[in-house]
DNA sequence: TAGACAGGAA
DNA sequence: TGAAATCCTGTCTA
């Protein structure tokens, strides 16, 4: 078999329907761009990094138009082997599910119609238990669905693996004017990029029944408010905006009356501290979900009702708490938009938010964004360390909880920190970590200020004044590091201890970290070698691969 | 009436 | 698997 010269095939297609890269081969990056629209990253050790075609990731490639003829395509351009034959029947099979049972506006009030027309699948769903109670026969080819339940059928269906291709109109809100304005509120330039505003002509869809609801992936500091601006300026009125904290509820309040014509006093922020309802307001997931006890209702969840908006945005939608899934499932007439940087929750809810707030409508290769340099270039660099002697001991005989802590304190941290630092004089440096016994020896061993939950704000202000100014070069900063929205830009990060958590969570720290700025940006993490601490490190390496990052393992002597 | 602080939640 | 951070409400103080 010959073939051309320039082919490349860095990718091992196997059977069960999982997708082998390797990273070494030339053509790594231009496949990892094409098959991400229809493939999840699974894992990202060294050398060979495991993608999957999981039914949703296949459906959210259908419902965004891929077909699976592109799909297959894609595969064997770049496959080092023949592609097995059953994947190209299930890749078929799986994504020609999508669109076969769908939502329509039906004449009896109060009710949609759900379109089967093959009588197989017809028979298969009144025969399951959870969404026969939800319907009715009607007519010859398909069932009534009461409104209310909308939300829930969609959910059920695709449990069944049928995905419901929602057609029902959307309601209106009240109408209100947004516009963008073309510089910013002190005469700086504004415009948006090309790719946010194909997400947000996505996301409409020219007003086409089947859009006006779904989701947007874009990596960290790619502009995802700008995004939800775009979307608003489209839709013309009253908008909800939800998002994880405080700080970003501030963040959205500014860059509206920066970047909108929207009269400030019409933009309201619904928090614990101040609670305005205006015709566009932002709030926190926490005020929503709180409530005085187990058995009591949500009381915030009024605000859902206290206008008629129009649109709703999901800021970091991965993160979205169980019950605002209950109350979306009721609001499914509306607009809702979601935005995050990774589809993947930790808590295996992600065929919610695709019945719920809707499918993946556009996302944008790493590549493009970082060769138009919107994006930092990142290197990562895992530095493994061997524990000292004096602790292997104490480290073999402790429980698997102390292990973990003797290992994220090795000593030795302190050394590698040190030399690191003294590697990089020019640079703007942030030493991030856990335990806070660890940052504070750390600080007073570089002699720079320390940042904990604990810090008043004045004192973090003055602080993050000083490192912009450039009076301090290094900061140790905690936890707070994944929450802290203004913390300065820097163009070195390193890790001396990480959590046994969520991507997310490192994405928060990562991706405030390493923002878009003229020089490459270095992140280190340091690990104790032969311990537990090297399986979080698995986890956030698939993290850096999901966000387009190259990264780097090596091994550091310290003696 | 603003703030500081404690306590529960997830 | 655990530690540390946030947010929200309610209460107390000046």
């Amino acid at each position: 078999m010959t073939e051309a010269p320039d082919r490349v095939t860095p990718l091992i297609v196997q059977s069960d329907g999982s997708l082998l890269l390797d990273v070494h081969d030339p053509g790594y990056e231009v496949a990892r761009n094409d098959i991400s629209p229809f493939a999840e990253l699974e894992k990202s050790p060294e050398h060979m990094h495991t993608y999957r075609m999981s039914p949703l990731s296949l459906w959210n490639a259908a419902s965004a138009s891929f077909s699976p003829e592109f799909v297959l395509e894609t595969l064997i351009r770049y496959s080092r082997f023949p592609v097995p034959e059953n994947v190209g029947f299930s890749v078929r099979e799986t994504m020609s599910r999508f669109g076969r049972v769908i939502l329509t506006e039906a004449d009896e009030p109060g009710h949609l119609i759900l379109q089967v027309a093959d009588e197989a699948i017809r028979a298969e769903i009144s025969g399951t238990k959870s969404v026969a109670k939800l319907i009715e026969p009607y007519g010859d080819n398909g069932f009534l669905v009461r409104l209310y339940d909308r939300g829930t059928i969609k959910q059920e269906l695709v449990k069944i693996g049928w995905p419901v291709k929602d057609e029902a109109p959307l309601l209106d809100g009240d109408a209100f004017t947004v516009q963008l304005r073309g510089t910013t509120r002190n005469g700086g330039e504004f415009t948006v990029r090309d790719y946010q505003s194909e997400a947000a002509r996505a996301f409409h869809g020219n007003g086409l029944p089947g859009s006006g609801f779904g989701t947007v992936v874009l990596p960290c500091g790619a502009g995802k408010t700008i995004v939800g601006m775009a979307v608003m300026e489209k839709a013309q009125t009253n908008t909800l905006i939800l998002t994880t904290n405080v700080a970003a509820v501030h963040q959205w309040m500014d860059e509206l009356a920066d970047k909108t014509e929207i009269d400030p006093d019409d933009i309201g922020e619904y928090t614990g501290d101040t609670k305005n309802i205006k015709p566009i307001t932002i709030a926190t997931y926490q005020i929503l979900v709180w409530r005085a006890d187990r058995e009591s209702d949500f009381p915030h969840f009024s605000l859902f009702r206290k206008r008629k908006w129009g649109l709703i945005i999901y800021d970091e939608v991965h993160l979205l708490p169980a019950p605002v899934f209950r109350v979306t499932a009721e609001i499914q007439a509306i607009r809702r938009l979601g935005l995050t940087a990774t589809l993947v929750r930790e808590d295996g809810r992600a065929d919610d938010v695709f019945s719920l707030v809707g499918p993946k409508r556009y996302d944008v290769p790493w590549k493009e964004l970082e060769k138009k340099g919107w994006i930092a270039e990142a290197y990562c660099h895992e530095i493994r360390v061997d524990l000292p002697a004096d602790k292997k001991i104490p480290y073999a005989v402790a429980d698997r909880r102390e292990k973990f802590r003797i290992a994220s304190e090795n000593p030795r941290k302190i050394e590698i920190t040190r030399q690191l630092v003294a590697n990089h004089p020019e640079d703007h440096i942030l030493v991030i970590g856990q335990y806070l016994d660890q940052l504070a020896e750390i600080a007073s061993d570089l002699d720079v200020p320390i940042i904990t939950g604990k810090t008043p704000n004045a004192e973090r202000e003055a602080i993050y004044h000083d490192f912009r100014a450039g009076k301090t070069r290094i900061i140790v900063v905690s936890k707070v590091a994944n929450f802290a929205i203004d913390l300065p830009d820097a163009s070195v990060a390193i890790q001396v201890s990480g959590t046994f958590g969520s991507r997310q969570e490192e994405a928060q720290r990562l991706g405030r970290i390493l923002r878009p700025k003229k020089r490459n940006s270095t992140f280190y993490s340091i690990v104790s070698r032969y311990t537990t601490e090297e399986q979080f490190a698995a986890n956030r390496q698939k993290f850096l691969t999901e966000q387009g990052y190259k990264y780097h393992i090596e091994l550091w002597n310290t003696e």
